[in-house]
DNA sequence: TTGTAATTACGAAATTATTCGTATAAACTT
DNA sequence: AAGTTTATACGAATAATTTCGTAATTACAA
C-alpha cells in the first residue's frame, strides 16, 4: 500500500525519468554516466529491481524495455520532505522551511515569490 | 575535510543527544528503546562508530563514557536539506519551500511568522 | 541461415549499514 | 579477595544496496 521509498541511485534515475519522459536504459545510463561512473548492466539492474518494487512501470518495444516513472515526482518529494522533518526537524515543518530560507541564499526575486505564495494560502485559509 | 554524513540511526541517536546534551550509552539505549527493538550493544557499536567517525566526542567518567555530538544540530540539518535539494529538487531551495509550505498543512500562525521572517530576510538584503 | 550487435536476465561479488554474541575490563559488594 | 554487576571492545553474522560478469535472447544484416 506504502510507496516503495527509493534509494539515492533509484532517485536519480527517477529525476532522469522525470526530465526526460519515457526512456530505455541505454538513454539513461548514458545520462548516469554524465555525473559518476556506472556500468551499464548496473544501471539496468537498478531499473529491473525498480520496476519490481513498483517505482517504474516497462513496455516493451522491439527487443527494449521503455521505462516509466510509476510515481509522480511530486510525490516522491513529499515523502522524502515529510521524512527529513521527521527525523531531522523534530516533525516540524516550520523550522525547516525557516533553516531552508535562511541557509540556501534564496533571492530577493524568489523570496518575493515565497511571500505571495504564502498570501495566497492564507487567504485560502480564511475563506 | 567534509563533515561525514551521519545515517539514519545515527541521525536518531544525534536527535537524543541535541535533545539531552552529554549523555551515557545506556541512556540513549533507553531513549531508542521507547521507539524501537534494539539491543544494547547495537548502541553501542553505533556510538562507537559514530565516535571513529568524528560525529561524536568522548569522555571518561569512572568505567563509562559520556559522549557528545561534535557536529551542531544546525550543520547537520544544512547537510541534509542542500541534499535534498540537489538530489530531489533540482538544486532549487525554493522548490523545496514552496512544496513544504503547500504539503505539510502549516498552520496560519506559523505562516505570519515566516512570513515575516522573509521581511527580515529582504532588509538586509536590500541595504 | 549464419553471424553480429544490442539488450535482457540472472547470479553472485563487493560495499555499506545494522545487529548482536561473547570476551574482557572496571567498579562495587560482601 | 572473590563474586556480581555494568560497561566496553571486538569480531562476526545479517541485511540492504550497489556493482558487474556472463549467459541467453532478440533483432537485424550479410
Amino acid at each position: 500500500m506504502s510507496l516503495p521509498k527509493p534509494t539515492d541511485s533509484e532517485l536519480a534515475i527517477l529525476q532522469e525519468l522525470w526530465k526526460r519522459g519515457p526512456s530505455t536504459v541505454k538513454v539513461i545510463h548514458e545520462a548516469l554516466s554524465a555525473t559518476r561512473d556506472i556500468g551499464y548492466t548496473t544501471a539496468l539492474k537498478l531499473m529491473q529491481i525498480m520496476h519490481e518494487k513498483g517505482l517504474l512501470t516497462r513496455e516493451r518495444e522491439g527487443k527494449t524495455h521503455i521505462y516509466q516513472p510509476a510515481v509522480s515526482q511530486e510525490k516522491i518529494q513529499n515523502q522524502l520532505l515529510n521524512k527529513l522533518v521527521d527525523t531531522a526537524f523534530q516533525g516540524s515543518a516550520m523550522k525547516l522551511i525557516m533553516q531552508a530560507l535562511g541557509n540556501q541564499n534564496t533571492s530577493t526575486d524568489e523570496l518575493t515569490q515565497i511571500k505571495s505564495f504564502i498570501e495566497k494560502l492564507e487567504g485560502g485559509q480564511n475563506e
